[in-house]
RNA sequence: GGCCCCGUAGCUCAGGGGAUAGAGCGACAGCCUUCUAAGCUGUUGGUCGCAGGUUCGAAUCCUGCCGGGGUCGCCA
């Protein structure tokens, strides 16, 4: 179904007949041997730089070895026009009947067109993980959508993906937290209260108060914070994963594992983040030492002392890290090392996480734990994603630092639409600064890529509803479609579709071979210039419109390019986790 | 200072070993008594930050600089 796969293979094949091999007679090394699609339409259809890439090893010249492997090529029946051009590159051309049973595989494979065939492995995907101590931010927003796309993404391509979340629910923040929410208690029994510097002063913790009041009563007034503080902390913990979960769902995303990071060491295995150190012990890779004072500005309370520390400069990291806080508590980096080791051990090998561009000192050390604590078996990618700046109407939006006053992930979808947020997070390389405009990514124009993109899709939609009208006697299910007589799609605007509908499946193996699943909508918007550009040429030339009722024949083959275009539009926008509509309201 | 990311058209960005580097916006010029729903077509515009290196071939890979951002033990 991949014609750049299949005429890979048949390269390959035609290079084994003619007995190509090496100046010194070796077998030819030919994993460097592809079949491309072209940049310029001018130079055919498919592109094979076998002659260039071959002609050093075999001591020729690549024009000749190009011409030689054209003559074998030509006899090729799918094969319509052969040149060579350039440095060596054989440029081919396929025949109009070809192109109709690519086209009829398409239609006849239907969504599954472009999925994985070959299973892969098992893939961990681990994104948001925003501490539970409020609301989802705007800011995680983008991290959400990249992960959750490049998690459909990478299920799409074959693999086995479990999407995760790991909760950060222990260490000092949800301790702030739970003392925040006890003022709201407090608040809630009637008294005056003011919140100090560094709790979370949130409107969103007063239903929290009330419903710790109405359960507990009095219990935790005037009480020591050590009787309330697990309870609390615990009850707030849940509520507020309640709202992000909730908030994650109004942007269609939905995770399979929830992991507590609390658990680690409060769970029926014993303290799990004891047992990830004593691993990296029995590795010989933890041992007593001191470390440099931090390069640039020094902590205040910095103090050299001999610690325990893990030598991830093992594994690739810069200098070795503490474990411990100097109160004999883990830091936050061995917990990550024990859920890490988690895991691995729960299968996963290939493991991605997905972290804010602030996060970004953080890689090299997770990178080399995930590799000590599997002994090199586990690999860990990390994809940082840069920040999203918010403009209305080009004027950027004022996020004060302030209490309550910033964006929240629910204002911007309430506002934009969950389709909108999606697509623009993901229309751009994670890796690159965002701009995100409130009214543009609304607005109902080309220069708009949601719209353009959902557009082309409501018009392929809109095709069929003309067609059922104005030619009823056509079968337009795919069973029908495939029986056009597809090779009249000759037009080059016709072709033109049918190459970039070609490219879909590589574009999916490539987009998650590279874990970027900008990728898609890139495709998507290029696919859907293509369909625009073709039906405007029909402004001009009736002849070529999809629905020509004085020619059925030809209509219902366009018909099943206009399917086509319809099943990998959607496809990718399912990639992406946005909607396809019928009709754009 | 160390490390990470970025540097491509006036602007916002694609392209991550192949041929003459692309798209949108902007600007300029036409078309739009049309019809297939929210315009269309064309033109303009670039030493791919700089300098070396690898390669038949480099915007792409490597090294070193320059510029912008991020980050730099016991925050998560």
């Amino acid at each position: 179904m991949d014609i750049f796969a299949d005429f890979g293979d048949r390269v390959r094949a035609t290079i084994a007949r003619l007995g190509w091999t090496a100046a010194d007679g070796a077998p030819l090394d030919l994993s460097r041997v592809v079949v491309e699609p072209p940049r310029d339409a001018a130079h055919g259809d498919l592109a094979v730089n076998a002659a260039m890439v071959l002609a050093k090893p075999m001591g020729k010249n690549p024009r000749a070895l190009a011409i030689e492997l054209m003559g074998e090529l030509a006899a090729d029946p799918d094969i319509a026009e052969t040149e060579v051009a350039g440095p060596g590159f054989l440029n081919l051309r396929l025949t109009p009947a070809y192109w109709g049973a690519f086209l009829a595989r398409v239609v006849a494979a239907g969504r599954s067109y472009g999925r994985g065939t070959v299973p892969r492995g098992a893939v961990n995907v681990e994104y948001v993980s925003a501490n539970p101590t409020g609301p989802m931010h705007v800011g995680h927003c983008r991290g959400a959508v990249v992960g959750d796309a490049l998690a459909n993404l990478l299920a799409f391509a074959g693999h086995a993906v479990t999407k995760e979340y790991y909760i950060n629910d222990a260490g000092a923040q949800v301790d702030v937290l739970a003392r925040s929410a006890h003022l709201r208690y407090l608040e809630a029994l009637g008294e005056t209260i003011t919140i100090p510097e560094g709790l979370y002063p949130g409107d969103y913790l007063k239903p929290i108060g009330a419903v710790l009041a109405a359960r507990y009563g009095d219990a935790f007034r005037d009480r020591p914070e050590s009787e309330w503080l697990d309870t609390v902390r615990t009850a707030t913990i849940d509520a507020m994963m309640v709202m992000i979960r909730a908030d994650l769902a109004a942007l269609n995303v939905v995770h399979d594992v929830f992991f507590s990071e609390k658990s680690l060491q409060t769970g029926p295995a014993g303290d799990r983040v004891a047992e990830a150190i004593a691993t990296l012990r029995d590795a010989g890779l933890m041992y007593e030492g001191r470390l440099e004072p931090p390069k640039g500005q020094l902590p205040e309370d910095w103090e050299d002392r001999e610690q325990t520390l893990f030598r991830s400069t093992a594994y690739g990291d810069d200098v070795d890290r503490p474990l411990m806080k100097s109160d004999g508590s883990y830091t936050y980096f061995a917990s990550d090392i024990a859920y890490h080791l988690d895991k691995y051990r729960r299968g996963f090998r290939d493991q991605i996480d997905i972290w804010g561009a602030d996060h970004g000192g953080y890689v090299k050390r997770m990178k080399a734990a995930v590799g000590a604590i599997s002994g090199g078996e586990a690999s860990l990618d990390v994809e940082l994603c840069q920040l999203v700046k918010l403009y209305r109407a080009g004027e950027p939006v004022k996020m004060s630092k302030r209490s309550g006053d910033f964006v929240t992930l629910r204002d911007v979808v309430d506002e934009v639409g969950v389709d909108a947020v999606r697509f623009m997070m993901l229309f751009r390389k994670s890796d690159a600064p965002l701009d995100f405009d409130f009214q543009k990514v609304t607005e109902q124009s080309k220069d708009n890529p949601v719209f353009y993109v959902q557009y082309a899709h409501a018009r392929t939609a809109s095709v069929f509803v003309q067609a059922r009208e104005g030619l009823p006697g056509l079968d337009l299910s795919d069973e029908g479609l495939v029986t056009a007589p597809l090779e009249r799609l000759v037009d080059s605007g016709e072709i033109g579709l049918m190459k970039r509908i070609a490219q879909w499946p590589r574009v999916v193996e490539a987009a998650a071979e590279a874990h970027e699943p900008h990728r898609i909508a890139f495709f998507l918007h290029d696919l859907a210039s293509d369909l625009h550009g073709h039906w405007n040429r029909g402004k001009d030339l009736p002849q070529l419109r999809f629905v020509n009722v004085d020619d059925p024949l030809s209509s219902h083959a366009r018909l099943a390019m206009v399917r086509a275009v319809a099943v990998v539009l959607a496809s990718g926008l399912a990639v992406l986790g946005v909607n396809a509509p019928d009709e754009m309201r």
